[in-house]
DNA sequence: TATGAAAGTTTTAAATA
DNA sequence: TATTTAAAACTTTCATA
């Protein structure tokens, strides 16, 4: 799956994560190039699938989305069918925005994003009543210390 | 910090989350109004912070990043300076996409995103070189199940 | 809130290195 | 093959009704 990309091209990724709102002109003076080719390449690596999506970051803490968890699953299932009503389950439910299967004693991490506890907590009744988990284990963010959605290119 | 934001400023942030390349016309389309006030209602809504950013998300495995680690973290050490010194180690490391301070006997949970096991090692050496830390787990992502940065508005 | 005009941007096409 | 130039179509921004 991986795509060869080159120099040009990384910095014009660089420009695009870190502000996705500048004009081509812009990238291209920052990127050394022009208006023509950086737009050639990005049309190209939208093609490829490197660019996956646009979009717009929003301050949860703003909107009210006060309490963000990590949810720890260990599962005693892990036939086909369960493991699809699971997925199922998480690509259905919107306050998750995260989720990962993991190697090791732990089969699944959840990154969870609610405007509070309580929200959590019907979050999780709901979700342990659609599929059986043998473990649940909550991890509860007091402070964002990090984020981005930017790749170290 | 809450802001208040009515229903019409939720659909536009929806539009704007889930695709932030369409015009001021096709969000105001899709929302029920025109151009000027949905033009005024982003504003807005940037100038208060509400909208933070705009970016492009890339596609980690087709630009080689084929490891994502999450790394819980104990620490014994809890006074202000050890914390800036992690703080500022997190901020200066790229890889590190995510971190978060918890409550409980886990301390941090940080989100690492690197090409292979052998640039994670070389992250986790350094880490643990600039700054002292009592425990870590280190959990391998063997698939990304979902993956969003839009918040269930 | 709507209209519309000015400024700026994206996109395509043709010409050039 | 990739880049520059140029021009058409579209978008954003903002003043005015």
């Amino acid at each position: 799956m991986a795509v060869r990309i080159d120099d040009l091209d990384r910095k014009i990724l660089v420009e695009l994560q870190a502000d996705g709102g500048q004009s081509l002109d812009d990238i291209a003076k920052s990127v050394g190039s022009s208006k023509t080719p950086v737009w050639n390449r990005i049309r190209k690596m939208r093609d490829a699938g490197v660019i996956k999506h646009q979009t717009y970051l929003l301050d949860a803490e703003a909107l009210g989305f006060e309490a963000c968890f990590f949810v720890l699953i260990r599962t005693s299932e892990h036939d086909a069918s369960w493991q699809q009503a699971f997925l199922k389950a998480l690509q259905d439910r919107p306050e998750v925005q995260e989720a990962h299967r993991l190697a090791g004693d732990i089969d699944y991490i959840l990154k969870v994003r609610v405007k509070n506890a309580r929200a959590y907590d019907t979050f999780y009744q709901a979700l342990i009543s659609e599929v059986k988990v043998h473990n649940v284990t909550a991890l509860l963010s007091m402070e964002e210390i990090k984020s981005t959605t930017s790749l170290p290119l």
